[in-house]
DNA sequence: CGAATTTGAACCAATAGTATACCAGAACTT
DNA sequence: AAGTTCTGGTATACTATTGGTTCAAATTCG
């Protein structure tokens, strides 16, 4: 139905365009549509079929619209900042650690600097004396990763890991978390994060990013295994 | 800010620009607007139509208007987009699709339907219409992109995705872009699109980000070309 | 073919927007 | 302290724009 089509639009198709144009943002709450003669011009369509597009999206209550004045917007594009990150699954978020943080090492291998290195190597000694204590440990290893980005001086980058690390201090979460690190796993984080630090410092970027690849990895065998049960 | 150009701006649209203005964090909290007869002529609207827009902030509560003295900003911005993406530089935000763009590949590899693909496909086609129209293409790849997310199935990926499409909108941004945007460009981008959506469609992850990784560093150079100049 | 949809046009009524003038209170200058 | 300047508040008359409606012809599609 969607393969040719970029000539003849249907009032459905329109309906849909201007659905995702909500939903994705560019059209936010209380912004205001153009005019249907306009809207008719940049589709391709005439009015009247703007117009039932229109009338669809205003029964499914996106839309609302007021005579003489124009057509708004009335439905917050569901999910925003708040919820997409509230309602992360553990799964979604390591798919996203995988994402981020192998890079992160490359660039950090780019511009990490000495104070940078001593810091995490700070870091590392503190994860390694809380064997026993998941809780202190993990929050040094947040400090750990997020020191890791920091490396990279890109403000964007660290703002994303520290969205994650949001989501990570959810409650329920923090909770399951601590269940999976017994102090083998810690152990096994502590030498990972030790290499991770080394093939930083000695400057091999795939190095660096393969190891965390397996750190992520293992992060998330733990906690497969933990849902399970 | 919507598909309109800048010419004829409605009450709707101006309070728009404002409670985003201060969403933003550009006006913040007790700062005092300018003067309704010079919002006018900065809007290029009339005063009744400033005055309007005002009002309708001002029930929304964002502002608080005192006769005699002004209007002033009564709203906290949104903590989320606060200043690291407002800040961020090119070079930044390459570095995070970097990190992003390619991983997301392989995950659309994992999760993308055929659905996807479809609308992945129009979206090729309208960008290949676009050869001598930066901006008409500019829009196609964005949501080439944003599909391409969606096809992981990963909300808060694609979150991020979207945190990123703002930076990218940013004006001045928008009016270095389209100056690397000549018809050999886009042509180039087109031929990666195209290979980026087959490798995903037949199912190969690894060719899939390797595609994304060189299509993301011609982005970089025709960024840095540009900004040599 | 036949039903459904889309088109294009004209006209209507509601609302928004422009331009101007004047008022009263706040803030600043002297 | 007094006066000037700036600010928002209000009113008005006119124009422009917008959605609402209708209808017949053209098009699409099963």
């Amino acid at each position: 139905m969607n393969a040719l089509a970029d000539q003849k639009l249907g009032a459905a198709d329109i309906a849909a365009l201007i659905r995702r144009e909500i939903s994705k943002g560019s059209l936010q709450l209380h912004d205001r549509l153009p005019p249907e003669r306009v809207l008719s011009e940049t589709y391709g369509a005439a009015r009247g079929t703007i117009r039932k597009a229109l009338t669809h999206l205003e029964k499914e209550g996106f839309v609302e619209t007021r005579a003489g004045s124009g057509t708004y917007v009335v439905h917050k594009p569901d999910e925003t900042s708040a919820s997409a990150i509230e309602n992360a699954t553990p799964l979604e978020l390591m798919d996203t650690r995988f994402a981020l943080e192998p890079h992160i090492c490359r660039l950090a291998v780019l511009h990490g600097r000495h104070s940078d290195f001593d810091r995490m190597e700070d870091l590392c000694n503190r994860m390694e004396d809380c064997l026993d204590d998941p809780v202190g440990f993990s929050d040094a290893d947040t400090d750990f990763h997020r020191a890791l980005a920091e490396c990279t001086r890109n403000g964007l980058l660290i703002w994303m890991l520290d969205q994650i690390a949001n989501v990570r201090s959810e409650d329920d979460w923090t909770r399951m978390r601590h269940l999976t690190l017994d102090s083998r796993t810690i152990g096994i984080y502590n030498v990972q994060h030790r290499q991770i630090l080394n093939a930083v410092r000695t400057r091999e970027p795939e190095r660096a990013a393969n190891i965390m690849k397996e750190h992520l990895e293992t992060a998330r065998l733990s906690l497969t295994r933990a849902s399970e049960t």
